[in-house]
DNA sequence: GTAATGTCTTTTATCGTGAAAAAACATTTT
DNA sequence: AAAATGTTTTTTCACGATAAAAGACATTAC
């Protein structure tokens, strides 16, 4: 089947976002950079518009005719890109239980049921692989680490000291630095949010990694601002996970935030420490509470299968 | 021409090298365990051995009918695997010069210079970019970063808040942990190379790793441990590519391992701190000496190829 | 009856191939 | 002549296929 043409349903969706609001579309190598794309995609998207009658299209001229009908986009499932489905449908089955430590992983088998080819799927364990919940035996299967206690707290053990370390260093920042009007922002969108937070307590975790990838990033060190995905990862899916609480969660991690953001402002080294700290300790006690140590759900339909294996 | 068969090749010369010292070899399975090897491919090692009159197999009866020759071992080359071979030809025009950071990383290209397929390429790129040297863009080509200054720094910042940790960590391992016979065992293993410095300085850098990575391993951190991955490779490629002085360097960093040692074996945090501490100020000098600010050498003869071209 | 050997099956490692997407080059328009 | 469009080439991404290697099962030896 070789590759699939998601880059080019993805972005002829956004571009059809971007129809409602002009009249006349820019120019090709202008909506490359919009919409993340390379000409030759591009054309091919403006020629389906033109087939489908949604703009009249003649080189330079790319005139709107119509505002897009919802039967215009392709479906949403149709747009995601290969390792996005195979990592959805890996983490569905390590979280939906029976995925103890030390199983195997099949690759063969994992390609099979996801129905994508074993390079894909090879690929996406190898770069899974830094997020350190699985680990290749030469020559031979994948062992499965687990998501487990000591997982997370091995994970936020080094969270802890990178991001003191990044909040120290951003406290220092000069301040006609760029990261304090960014801080300014995200300040602003921690108020509105707290004050929505009976309706928009799920937009949270957007704004949690905003914050924290701005702080780390002034540690200017990229082994530092990489560990940030692993962390993002596991929150990505914790989130999915553990909803319990969540409301009440997001609402203290939100005034946590905003005593951390006024900490860093004051750019007193001291204040900062106690405010990251603080936030740190609960977001760990967030993590742990979500993992009880002898986990081992059992699915709660008969989706398990062979992917996972008794070693 | 799908797969080489360099496991059993290397098995198969390791194997060799233990006919000389028994008369029979042992049963199939224990041989397995011995060689890292499938019973699979024990059995292709003593059927060839058979083969060529090394051994009389039969059953459970494996003698030995003759010491091995040269010519009976595999060429070394055809016994490594295709990861290693990418790796190395890799480094070395990483390392050859010209190759700024900015350029370019063409898989196609380099799987064609190299002589394998693409496939290989790609999984090789993607655990590479874990070192922090390469970066992927989306749909596209690899970007060099470089090894640069800025990179040593970052990397001897993180190696030094890890070790500093898991130097303080071993400290407060307890007497009677296993850790201590192994401490013990490198200290005289370092005591007799620093004897036989003249004649044997280029033993060093295996000891070098050993020890860091017992250190590293108390902190019983999966992150931590792995990052020293990061450390062994850029040591490894850089003891090739820095010879200079190669055996005073070496000459001064034992004693400040037995200094190390030392402290550690006092287990007084205090103590560890300060060995730790002057230990890792001279790597990182080392290190840093050897990428001066505006390296940009040109190579030797015209190996130079497109595998980075300019962005 | 445990542990080896003998045989058969499954999985991993690697390649060549082809479509999607990017990039390079050539031509036109303003 | 700078920046767009039109055209061609190159590269990336993903697949199926195949030999090497691992693993499972059946049989024999002690």
């Amino acid at each position: 089947m070789s590759k699939s043409n998601n880059v080019y349903k993805d972005a002829f969706n956004r571009c059809l976002r971007l129809l409602d609001e002009t009249q006349s579309l820019p120019s090709e190598p202008e909506l490359g950079t919009l919409l993340g794309v390379s000409r030759t995609t591009v054309r091919s998207i403006l020629s389906r518009m033109e087939e489908t009658g949604l703009i009249a299209w003649n080189k330079r001229n790319k005139t709107v005719l119509r505002t897009p009908r919802p039967e215009d986009f392709f479906p949403e499932e149709e747009t995601d890109s290969l390792a996005e489905i195979i990592e959805r449908s890996f983490m569905r089955r390590l979280l939906a239980g029976g995925a103890e430590a030390g199983m195997q992983i099949n690759e063969l088998e994992l390609a099979r049921e996801i129905g994508v080819g074993t390079t894909s799927v090879r690929e996406f364990l190898i770069r899974f692989s830094r997020f350190g919940l699985i680990e290749k035996r030469r020559n031979s299967h994948w062992v499965l680490k687990g998501f487990t206690r000591a997982f997370a707290l091995e994970l936020t053990e080094i969270r802890e000291m990178f991001e003191l370390r990044s909040a120290a260093a951003f406290a220092e920042l000069p301040v006609d630095s760029a990261v304090w009007a960014d801080l300014d922002r995200l300040e602003v969108e921690h108020r509105q949010l707290a004050s929505d937070i009976a309706t928009r307590f799920n937009e949270f975790s957007e704004l949690d990694e905003r914050l924290h990838r701005l702080i780390h990033r002034a540690s200017h060190n990229r082994f530092i601002v990489d560990f940030y995905d692993v962390i993002a990862m596991i929150f990505h899916y914790h989130y999915q996970w553990n909803k319990a609480e969540e409301r009440q969660r997001n609402e203290v991690a939100i005034q946590e935030h905003l005593a951390y953001i006024a900490a860093l402002k004051s750019r007193d080294p001291a204040k900062v420490d106690i405010a990251c700290r603080k936030h740190l300790k609960s977001a760990r006690q967030t993590l742990l509470s979500s993992i009880p140590e002898g986990r081992q759900a059992q699915p709660a339909d008969g989706t398990l299968t062979g992917t996972f294996a008794r070693a």
